[in-house]
DNA sequence: AAAACTGCCAACCGCCCAACG
DNA sequence: TCGTTGGGCGGTTGGCAGTTT
């Protein structure tokens, strides 16, 4: 007898998120933090199952998230901890700031498996593929098959083609113990990769959650100056212009409003915050705009700037919330 | 211009495992 | 110790967008 589903599907919706869910997800977590899972979509007022409203959040709304490709150096890093954990992609994934399992799962299959095979290297084992394997996935490869093979083998002072030379090189010069210590060391390990790759050692599940009784969040709060709307409506929302707001306040007072964020930049300070470069967003511009667009309520819908769709939290909608720590209530937002 | 094909990625599925009573 | 539960993980799928024919 199998396991049961993990919720009662009955009456929930699939399929892609609309923006109006992510909205109420959003502003749930950022009240709420990460509670049970099963128990947000109902106090979140929504109708999925806690699994889905998980993913949803881990996988896209996350403020810490990197959006667009991977860089060079993060690929080489991919194929470099793939060869010592092979697919645990979460623990890859912990070792690049800003990106999720899903996605480095994603990029491996779409792109560097077929760089890896183009390169007559297996993506499996990370070695040379011989003749005989190489045809094991094409029985009769066609000549344009062999003439791109050759083809990348030829150019070798091709930058990717060097790069993932150097690539090979270095996982080629790590040994099968190393793999074994990982699995016995993670926390060395992880060291050991960060100081090679230069990077902080970031681990979103590290980000301690809110406990009930830590959240306050003060209804009184004022972090937008109150300009006028020019529509005013029926509905909590307001419009503001965000850039007109001083940009540093606006990241000062965010970072007090959020302090559940890791706002993921190794270069964040927190006593100097003309220095704030989130990972959300690449610049202070992008991070306007995009908090001007969910707070203004223009959810982009034209699915070709989808990817640069990202959120802001909808700061005028919190209110204080009633809690303790045996038994906490939601009020529900909006 | 339209059909067919390909690539990409968000979302889903089902298994695993740790925590807890 | 065992059963139950919930979260996490890796694999897979479906649909959309872009490209080719």
């Amino acid at each position: 007898m199998g396991r049961q589903p993990c919720c009662d599907k009955v009456g929930l919706k699939q399929g892609p998120w609309t923006a109006d869910e992510d909205k109420k997800l959003i502003n749930f977590i950022l009240t709420n933090g990460q509670c049970c899972w099963r128990a947000v979509p109902k106090l979140a007022g929504l109708l999925r199952c806690g699994k889905s409203c998980r993913l949803r959040w881990t996988n896209y709304l996350r403020p810490d998230l990197k959006r667009g490709l991977l860089s060079e150096h993060e690929e080489k890093m991919v194929i470099d901890l793939h060869a010592q954990l092979g697919n645990r992609w979460s623990k890859i994934a912990s070792h690049l700031p800003g990106r999720t399992d899903n996605e480095i799962k994603n990029h491996w299959n779409t792109h560097i498996k077929k760089k890896l095979k183009k390169m007559g290297i297996d993506p499996l084992t990370h070695k040379p593929l011989s003749p005989s394997t190489t045809l094991t996935d094409h029985q009769s490869p066609p000549d344009t098959e062999k003439t791109q093979f050759s083809e990348a083998m030829d150019h070798e002072n091709n930058e990717s083609v060097q790069v993932l030379n150097e690539t090979i090189s270095s996982i080629q010069s790590s040994t099968v113990t190393e793999v074994a210590k990982d699995e016995q060391d993670d926390g060395q390990e992880s060291k050991r990769i960060a100081e090679t790759f230069q990077v902080v050692d970031f681990c979103t599940d590290e980000v301690p959650l809110i406990e009930p009784h830590e959240i306050l969040l003060p209804n009184n709060i004022n972090i937008l100056p109150a300009l006028p709307s020019s529509s005013s409506s029926s509905s909590t929302s307001s419009n503001y212009d965000i850039s007109v707001c001083n940009q540093s306040y606006v990241h000062e007072e965010l970072h007090q409003f959020l302090p559940s964020f890791d706002w993921c930049s190794p270069s964040f300070d927190s006593t100097n915050y003309n220095n704030f470069e989130a990972g959300l967003w690449e610049d202070d511009d992008e991070f306007i705009s995009n908090l001007n667009m969910l707070i203004n309520d223009e959810y982009e819908t034209d699915t070709n700037v989808r990817s640069h769709t990202t959120f802001a939290p909808d700061v005028t909608h919190y209110s204080r919330m009633v809690m303790d720590d045996d038994c906490w209530k939601f009020e529900q937002l909006l």
